[in-house]
RNA sequence: UGGGGCGUAGCCAAGUGGCGAAGGCACCGGGUUUUGAUCCCGGCAUUCGUAGGUUCGAGUCCUACCGCCCCAGCCA
C-alpha cells in the first residue's frame, strides 16, 4: 500500500495490518466477516463489511465470510442466504472462503476434550441460577463450583455423555477452568458448551451440545488461519478469554482479535432485536421496508452499492462511540445519483396549465438533456402541447418577492421548452385551492432562451397532460423523530416512532419516456430528489416510486 | 482503587513531542447556472475534558481529577 500525505490517512486498524505487512509477519492478511445467521443485515454491518472485505482487497489478501451459526434455536437458513446476498450486492467477493462455524463442531468437541485433558476444563451440574450466583458482581469475586475439582476421566466420561444426549438441556454444561476471582467476569469459568436438543439448520440433529461463542470465535478464526480477527468494543473484555483459549490449546496460529466502535446514525436504532421487533409488530412492511436501515431496505428506498462503501469510507475507523447524522447518508446517496442518475420531469402534485394561445392540437417534441452536466448521456424528447401540469408549489397567489417562480402576471421558463405568463387561475370555491392557471406563452422562447434575451428568474417542471403517465410517489421521512430514539432505557423506543415516516401520492405525472423504465432505476426528478422505482410494488401500468432523499433546497431554508 | 475502554469544532475525524491543529458533513458568505440542484471560491478550534508537572518546545510524555460507554446469557 502506497500513502502519499495527499491520500486519507489510514485508521487505526490499517496501520496495524500495515505494519503486519510491511514487517512481514502476516503478508497477506486474512480477515473475516462473521455475522449471525438470526436477522438481516444492517447499514451498521456495513461497515464491518467494508471494513474486512476492503483489508482484503487492498492488501491483496482475502476475507471469508463465516456464519457464526452456534445458536441453532435463533438461526435460520433465510438469514444465511439474504446476508449473502445483501454482502454480494454490497460489492464484495468471498470467492471460495464461505464458512460457517458448524462446519468446526466436530473438532471444537475434540479440542474440548483436549481441554478437558490438560484439566482446563470440567463438566458442571450446577443450575443456570446457580451459576449465576457462583459467579459473584462486578465487585465480588465468584467461588468455585463444587464441581470444579472433578477428575479428568469423570469430565471425559461425562462430556461423552453429554455429546451422546444422555442429559436434558440445561442440566450440564462444560466450564472453562480459568479464576473465579478474576475482575474480568468473562474469565470466571466460563460455559463454553450447553446442552441443546435443538434442531440445527445445518447440521440437523446429528448435535445436542453446542459451543459458545466466546470458545467458538477464536478456534474458527485458528482454523481459518485468520491474522486480524476485527470486531466491536463490546467484546474487548472477552479479548482475554479469545487469548486464553488459543494459549491453553497452544494452536499453531493465534489470531489477533482488534476492536472498533460500532455504527450509530441518528434518527434511527440499529440493534437486530429492535429492527426484529419492528418487523413483527407490524411498524413497518417488512426487513426490506424502504424506511428500513437494513441492507435491502436501503437497496429498495434506491440506495446504491456505491454509495453505502463511500459512507462507510467517510465515516471512518476508531474505538470512540460516535454518532454519525443521518445527513452524512444521505449526502452519500446524492453525491452517487447526482453522477449516474438520469434527468427527467415528474410532477408530485399537479396543478393543470392552459396555455391560451397555444395551438389546440399542436404537439412539439422537445429535446431535452438526460444529464446538464454529462452530455454523454444523451437526450430525449418531450412532448409539449396545450395543456400542462406543473407543480401546485410553484405557483403562489401572493407570492413574495424572493419567490422566482409563477404567480399572477408572472413570467417563469418551462424547463427546456417556452416561456410562459400567467394571466389567471381559477379556484375552488369550497377549499380556496387553485385549481388552474390560465397562461400564454412566447412563441419566440422555444427551448428556453428568447430572442430578445431577457432574464427569467425561474425554471420550473412540467409535463404534456395528455402524454403523461400517472403513477405513485411514496415519500418517506426518518422512522423516529428523535435523535437517539433508544437512549432512555425507561421509554419504550417504538414511543419515538414519526407517525408521518411514510407518505404516499398517487397522482403524480411524469413524463412518457419513463414508460419501460426497469424495476430498481432510479432518476432524478427535476427540481425534486431522486426516486427509484419501487422493486416490490411496481407494475407496467402502475407505477411506483420511492423517493430516495431529495435534492438539496435552500429556498426551503430561505422560507424558514 | 472491581475490570475494560473512550474524551480534538454542532456531527464525524486526522494528528504517533518541533515552527501554521488535515479532511469531510453541517453552517455562513460570494460566483457560475435553463434544476433555488450540481459545480467553483472564501469563512468556520489563539486551542485539543480539567488542573498541575516534565521539556528550549506537549493535543502528543507524567500525575491527579472530571465525564461518558461496556461487562454479572447455558446470546452473539
Amino acid at each position: 500500500m502506497t500513502n502519499t500525505p495527499s491520500e486519507k490517512p489510514l485508521d487505526f486498524i490499517r496501520q496495524i495490518v500495515t505494519e503486519d505487512q510491511e514487517s512481514g509477519k502476516h503478508p497477506t492478511p486474512i480477515t473475516r466477516f462473521p455475522p449471525e445467521p438470526n436477522g438481516f443485515l444492517h447499514i451498521g454491518h456495513a461497515k464491518s463489511i467494508c471494513l474486512n472485505f476492503g483489508i482484503g482487497q487492498e492488501y491483496q489478501g482475502t476475507c471469508h465470510l463465516r456464519f457464526d451459526d452456534t445458536n441453532p434455536s435463533k438461526e435460520e437458513v433465510e438469514y444465511v442466504e439474504s446476508i449473502k446476498a445483501d454482502v454480494k450486492w454490497l460489492g464484495f467477493d468471498w470467492q471460495d472462503h464461505l464458512y460457517f462455524a458448524s462446519d468446526y463442531f466436530e473438532q471444537l468437541y475434540e479440542f474440548a476434550v483436549e481441554l478437558i485433558k490438560r484439566g482446563k476444563a470440567y463438566v458442571c451440574d450446577l443450575t443456570g441460577d446457580q451459576i449465576r450466583e457462583f459467579r459473584g458482581t462486578l465487585k465480588e469475586p465468584g467461588k468455585n463450583s463444587p464441581f470444579r475439582e472433578r477428575s479428568v476421566e469423570e469430565n471425559l466420561s461425562l462430556f461423552g455423555q453429554m455429546k451422546d444426549g444422555a442429559f436434558e438441556d440445561g442440566s450440564r454444561v462444560l466450564r472453562a477452568k480459568i479464576d473465579m476471582a478474576s475482575p474480568n467476569i468473562n474469565m470466571r469459568d466460563p460455559v463454553i458448551y450447553r446442552i441443546l436438543k435443538t434442531h440445527h439448520h445445518r447440521t440437523g440433529d446429528s448435535w445436542c451440545i453446542y459451543p459458545m461463542y466466546d470458545y467458538t470465535h477464536c478456534l474458527s478464526d485458528m482454523l481459518e488461519e485468520i491474522t486480524h480477527s476485527l470486531c466491536t468494543l463490546e467484546f474487548e473484555d472477552h479479548r482475554p478469554l479469545y487469548d486464553w483459549v488459543l494459549d491453553t490449546l497452544q494452536t499453531p496460529c493465534h489470531p489477533r482479535q482488534i476492536e472498533f466502535a460500532r455504527l450509530n446514525l441518528n434518527y434511527t436504532v440499529m440493534s437486530k432485536r429492535k429492527l426484529l421487533q419492528l418487523v413483527e409488530e407490524g411498524h413497518v412492511s417488512g426487513w426490506d421496508d424502504p424506511r428500513m436501515l437494513t441492507i435491502s431496505g436501503l437497496r429498495r428506498r434506491g440506495y446504491t452499492p456505491a454509495s453505502i462503501r463511500n459512507f462507510c469510507d467517510q465515516i471512518g475507523i476508531g474505538k470512540r462511540e460516535s454518532w454519525i447524522d443521518m445527513g452524512v447518508l444521505e449526502n452519500s446517496i446524492r453525491e452517487d445519483l447526482n453522477e449516474k442518475a438520469a434527468r427527467v420531469m415528474g410532477v408530485l402534485e399537479p396543478l393543470k396549465v392552459i396555455i391560451e394561445n397555444y395551438p389546440d392540437d399542436l404537439v412539439e417534441e422537445i429535446e431535452a438533456q438526460n444529464h446538464p452536466q454529462k452530455p454523454e448521456m444523451g437526450t430525449r424528447k418531450l412532448p409539449f402541447s396545450k395543456e400542462l401540469y406543473i407543480e401546485k408549489s410553484d405557483f403562489l397567489e401572493d407570492p413574495p418577492k424572493k419567490f422566482f417562480r409563477l404567480g399572477p402576471g408572472r413570467e417563469v421558463r418551462l424547463r427546456y421548452g417556452y416561456y410562459i405568463t400567467c394571466n389567471s387561475y381559477e379556484t375552488d370555491p369550497e377549499t380556496g385551492q387553485v385549481t388552474l392557471l390560465r397562461c400564454s406563452y412566447d412563441p419566440e422562447t422555444k427551448g428556453g432562451t428568447s430572442p430578445d434575451g431577457r432574464k427569467v428568474k425561474g425554471t420550473i417542471h412540467w409535463v404534456s397532460a395528455k402524454h403523461a403517465l400517472g403513477c405513485e410517489v411514496r415519500l418517506y421521512d426518518r422512522l423516529f423523530n428523535v435523535p437517539h430514539p433508544d437512549a432512555d432505557k425507561s421509554v419504550d423506543f417504538k414511543d419515538h416512532l414519526n407517525p408521518d415516516s411514510s407518505g404516499s401520492l398517487t397522482d403524480c405525472k411524469i413524463e412518457p419516456s419513463l414508460k419501460n423504465i426497469t424495476k430498481g432505476t432510479s432518476v432524478q426528478f427535476e427540481r425534486q430528489g431522486y426516486f427509484c422505482l419501487d422493486s416490490v410494488d411496481s407494475k407496467p401500468d402502475e407505477l411506483v416510486f420511492n423517493r430516495i432523499v431529495t435534492l438539496r433546497d435552500s429556498w426551503a431554508k430561505l422560507k424558514k
